[in-house]
DNA sequence: CGATAACCGAGACGGTACGTCCGGTCTTGGA
DNA sequence: TCCAAGACCGGACGTACCGTCTCGGTTATCG
């Protein structure tokens, strides 16, 4: 016989109250423990056992959806840099519009301004990651610098994204890979 | 005969307060509206009277500052785009790493996560001039997409300050303006 | 030629919003020196200059009613003790029972339990005299103890008013006169 | 093993606060939910959790006393009725005159005249079943309309107390009695 | 008639208290 | 043994009034 167990049954409420909370609260609700609680059907204490502040239930809720989905963005390696990197940036632009993502990155944002702590397990887990791996494509098509060169790539797409400049077009994603790859110089 | 401008002083003060609250505060203290008036010397109301955020006090604070400070960084023009560019970025992270600036930024960077009008204000109001201007200088050397190239200049500096992925230094910086001339492609 | 003077102008705007305020916000709104001065169109200065409370306002509007009107209340002297002490009774109550007098005298009365000075006033100007007037009225009827008898008989329409306790009719009225008349004892 | 009442150990601390606030801060002090809480060493959100009120919390008190305190004045029968009725005035204005039980009432009574709630409570659960006991002690010795003369009884002991007319001397309180008495006609 | 003073509206200001919300901690009672 | 329920202290929220103050713009007496 199963016995669920009671904790990844709570884990898994938390998250689903975190990313609701999240997504039909952005902007206007701060986003509360005691609102992930109280939506969650758990008590306060209960979510305090777990998760130090609300930045923190929302990270943990991003891991598990990256661990869960097999759908995670990924740096695709065709052996043509400049189509990969269409669909690379592509990619990434389609998961920063989506509603429930944005709304959990925007919120998770906010709070790593004033939680150092948390800010650091942002960039190891899953800042990081994204930029190896773009890092290391690149290298493999023999660019030099290539960790700043992935910053080139992905800095003005987060600047856009957080400071909503301009909405992105799909010719402005083109023509930013373009210059990309003239930036590289060979 | 002392006439008493009370209302530029009640601002000062609070202004004062705002700055020395968000540089000895940063990431500890979360700059309350409170905080602010006590520190200033000031009741509750006047501050809820001129500003209905702590945002709002910041931003109202590097308003007025950027009025009175002479040495605001400013595009230099000297016919040298790649020297230009580098003087540039060298003020623009200069000015970032300025403890108080730097306090400032980020706790009004968190707070425009959460308040889309004052989100808006910072974009009109400060960070479109400052694109435009490099914008211009851009044109002026006959750079096409001139506004797309701005942001492919500010968009790693800024992502790099806000999520500290690495220092910057000095071999970054030139190398990133060289990367951004050779995207302009000719 | 007749100058309006400003001040009984304004005076006699005062009174009026207190009147108002106190009558239609009787019970739920407390009557402050502010809503008195935005009602009466008057600069909160002008309250202050002239009376320090809202019970100062209240008081003196009662004493300007007293003045003004000539239907006061009065102790009749037919001859009759009886008949007399039923008419006056009548008359006290008709005036408890109108509205604007009635939130007057209840905001009046609030107000005593925290100010001495105004409660001290209430008695010279206001209660003393009337008490007196009937303490006269049953000396001329030769009845001994007047004042304490004036008290026996205004005391029960003071409890019942003041606690609500039970609604004036006229047989109770008349009954209540008759024990009066009872309890002097010759 | 301690099984700490924290709820009942907090009631207590309240009105203990609110007791002696009310006390030694009698005409000055407005007797103030945040004077209350912090006289308790209790958070303001504890106070407001139970009662709404300053009025609330003193009507709170007030009853708690009467049920712990024995001592409660109690309308005696030994078969005189006028003996009864001096000793019933005796206790009554005793009980006036104490600092602490004078403080709670005149506190309270102001309150009542701007709450109609709390007022309607005070008439049921405190003055009802006083005016009841004397009323039925009246009724027992024969009195016809036992319940106004219970309050011709009540109503010139109150009228003295609230408007401070004059104050309590044993000649006054005798002579009130036969009044009383001769005021029943047989 | 034009100066001069008093009065007044408007409302900023330093405060105190309001009543509410949330952060974290702790206790209790039922499963 | 675990956990929901929720009391509790603390602190900030944003608002309402308090009573004082300065500011201009009328009035209305007096030189």
């Amino acid at each position: 016989m199963l016995l669920l167990m009671a904790r990844d049954q709570t884990r898994a409420k938390v998250h689903a109250a975190a990313l609701l909370l999240a997504l039909d609260a952005n902007g206007a609700g701060p986003l509360t423990m005691e609102g992930i609680a109280a939506r969650a059907g758990v008590s306060k204490q209960t979510v305090y056992r777990s998760w130090p502040s609300t930045g923190a239930v929302l990270f943990d809720a991003l891991l598990a959806r990256s661990a869960d989905e097999s759908g995670r963005v990924v740096v695709p390696n065709s052996g043509d840099l400049s189509s990969d990197l269409l669909a690379l940036a592509t990619g990434m632009i389609g998961e920063l519009k989506d509603p429930l993502e944005e709304a959990l990155l925007r919120a998770l944002t906010a709070d790593l301004q004033s939680d150092a702590v948390l800010a650091a397990q942002y960039r190891e887990l899953l800042l990081g990651p994204q930029l190896s791996a773009i890092s290391t494509r690149l290298s493999e098509a023999g660019v030099p610098a290539s960790g700043d060169v992935a910053e080139l790539f992905v800095g003005p797409i987060f600047y856009r994204w957080l400071l909503r400049t301009r909405p992105f077009d799909s010719e402005w994603v083109s023509a930013h890979v373009e210059r990309i790859i003239r930036s590289i110089g060979r």
